[in-house]
RNA sequence: GCCGAGGUGGCAGAAUGGUUAAUGCGACGGACUGCAGAUCCGUUUCUCGGGGGUUCGAAUCCCUCCCUCGGCUCCA
């Protein structure tokens, strides 16, 4: 299996992903808390760590991908008030619209969601644990975590606790020992609340993820992803309480944060008034261009959203591939049913589609001991394996577009079987672990469109045959108008939604 | 102030010691087309934030300065 090199915060250099359990992987990304419609920040995150679990798996890992759910929060509570509603309502609400916009972006690697308020056990009992060890001491209902009993906090942000300004921009908490504690567990009188050993309260944010992976993914685990912005001190908080509960060191073996996205070169904030929801972006570009859009920049570089124009930027380069990529398909559709001879030099005959597809997956991933058999996808996986360069793998496959595009011609029906197949390997590498060209439909409605579009064109080439060429721009002037765009392309004609 | 991430052509964005600095978008010219679109071919643009240093050789390593953004205790 091919070695992954991934940038790890911890170590501020490149390490080899070598699983304590190969081939499986656990991972756990810093999920949402739901206290408004995600934006589009969350939706770079989550996409940029969906495809760095598709790669893994697509290796041949086994990859086990953990995202919690923060659905008890303060910020939930202040929306409840002010709507006047149950503070799950909010949280549930939200968190439904995340997992509907995921699944539109094609974010389908999360293996476990885990809520929260589903843990409230193991959260006291961790929060128990690290009182008994003295690392948190509890006051006036509070539990707070006592930083100095950690001489490792801060080796991950590379803060110093002497240089981080107190009060800077939340007040201090005289309840505190140390102004750098944190809180594990709040107490609670009116609100959401649970009984614990230290009366009735509710959960700190930093002590839910930590009992959720140490009871999920045990004491230490493979992979641990979040956006920059959690590094300090979230992240560092996790670290404490989990390699001072368990006592095991590291948490995670590799620490992975992704950049943030930024609005016209400022921090998104609803202060500024510039946050763009998924649920907006979604009505202005198509899923999968979005998720282009997100995957762009390297992850950890920061991605600029200049506006509606970066979504037209991004969708005239995503149908470039995409044009190439349709025209492929075509070309081997029409070939149904058709004989292929595989890399093992057995010959076979497929019925259709997806049984094609079928077998040039199992060709997959391209076997790095048998070099120069694919020069195009043996290097947008290696590019993937260096810390993820998707940009990289994504210049890879627009020169195997122009190529393909070269290949095809005007007459793709003339082109043997062989290289048509051994075409499509790249961009089913993109499909799989990019999540680029998503499956259509292929339900009842989309197969009535095909027909029905197909009768028009028929029409057309009729016309066009006896140079009634009037007729034939009517119809395609209708079928535009419809949102279908025709292309003539040597023998007959393609079409295609207008995106 | 401290910590961190960035600063590459008109724009977006790669390459972290070695041929002409990827790739895309845009622009211009040509081919193809009944027209359109798509596609193809060609052209166009950067010496890599400023300065200094190491080296046979640096966008890539070191020093220094400037700029942008983020974090500094519950923001993906």
């Amino acid at each position: 299996m091919r070695e992954v090199m991934i940038y790890s915060t911890l170590d501020a250099k490149l390490v080899p992903l070598r699983p304590r359990v190969p081939p499986r992987i656990s991972m756990f990304v810093c999920g949402i808390t739901p206290y408004k419609p995600s934006h589009i920040g969350h939706g770079r995150t989550m996409v940029f760590f969906d495809t760095a679990a598709r790669f893994l798996d697509y290796l041949g890992y086994r990859v086990f991908y953990l995202q919690n759910v923060t659905d008890i929060e303060d910020k939930i509570l202040r929306e409840a008030t002010e709507e006047g509603v149950e503070w799950n309502v909010i949280s549930e609400r939200n968190f439904a619209g995340y997992l509907r916009e995921m699944q539109a972006l094609g974010v389908d690697s999360v293996n476990f969601y885990a809520r929260c308020t589903d843990y409230i056990p193991e959260i006291i009992a961790q929060i128990e644990t690290l009182i008994a060890k003295g690392h948190a001491y509890e006051s006036e209902g509070d539990v707070y975590y006592s930083v100095a009993s950690f001489p490792a906090y801060g080796k991950l942000s590379g803060q110093r606790l002497e240089a981080l300004e107190p009060g800077a921009h939340v007040e201090v908490n005289p309840k505190k020992r140390a102004p750098e504690d944190f809180a594990l567990w709040k107490r609670e009188r009116l609100g959401p609340r649970w009984p614990s050993p230290w009366g009735e309260g509710r959960p700190g944010w930093h002590i839910e993820d930590t009992a959720i992976t140490v009871n999920v993914l045990g004491p230490s685990y493979d992979l641990h992803g979040g956006a920059l912005e959690l590094k300090f001190p979230h992240h560092e908080a996790e670290i404490a309480q989990a390699e001072a509960a368990t006592g095991k060191s590291p948490l995670a073996a590799i620490w992975m944060h992704a950049g943030l996205l930024n609005m016209r070169g400022e921090k998104m904030s609803k202060s500024l008034g510039n946050v763009l929801s998924l649920g907006d972006a979604l009505t202005m570009v198509r899923p999968e261009v979005l998720r282009f859009f997100f995957l762009s920049g390297h992850y950890r570089s920061p991605l600029d959203y200049a506006g509606p124009s970066s979504f037209e930027e991004a969708n005239r380069a995503y149908e470039t591939l995409e044009g190439s990529y349709h025209r492929l398909e075509d070309a081997l559709a029409q070939r149904f049913p058709g004989t292929w001879t595989g890399p093992d030099g057995v010959a076979r005959t497929f019925p259709g589609w997806k049984e094609w597809v079928a077998a040039v997956d199992a060709t997959l991933p391209a076997d790095p001991s048998k070099p120069g058999g694919d020069k195009v996808l043996e290097s947008m996986e290696s590019s993937m394996a260096n810390d993820f360069s998707v940009r990289e793998a994504t210049a890879s496959l627009y020169t195997w577009a122009g190529e393909v595009n070269v290949i095809l011609g005007n007459n793709p029906e003339k082109v043997p079987l062989e290289p048509l197949v051994r075409a499509l390997r790249p961009f089913r590498f993109a499909q799989k672990v990019l999540g680029f060209f998503p499956a259509k439909g292929g339900g009842a409605s989309e197969q009535a469109l095909g027909k029905l579009v197909e009768i028009a064109l028929e029409a057309r080439t009729r016309a066009k045959a006896r140079k009634d060429f009037a007729e034939a721009d009517r119809i395609r002037q209708e079928l535009l108008a419809a949102g279908v765009l025709v292309e003539d392309t040597g023998g007959r004609a393609r079409w295609r939604l207008k995106p």
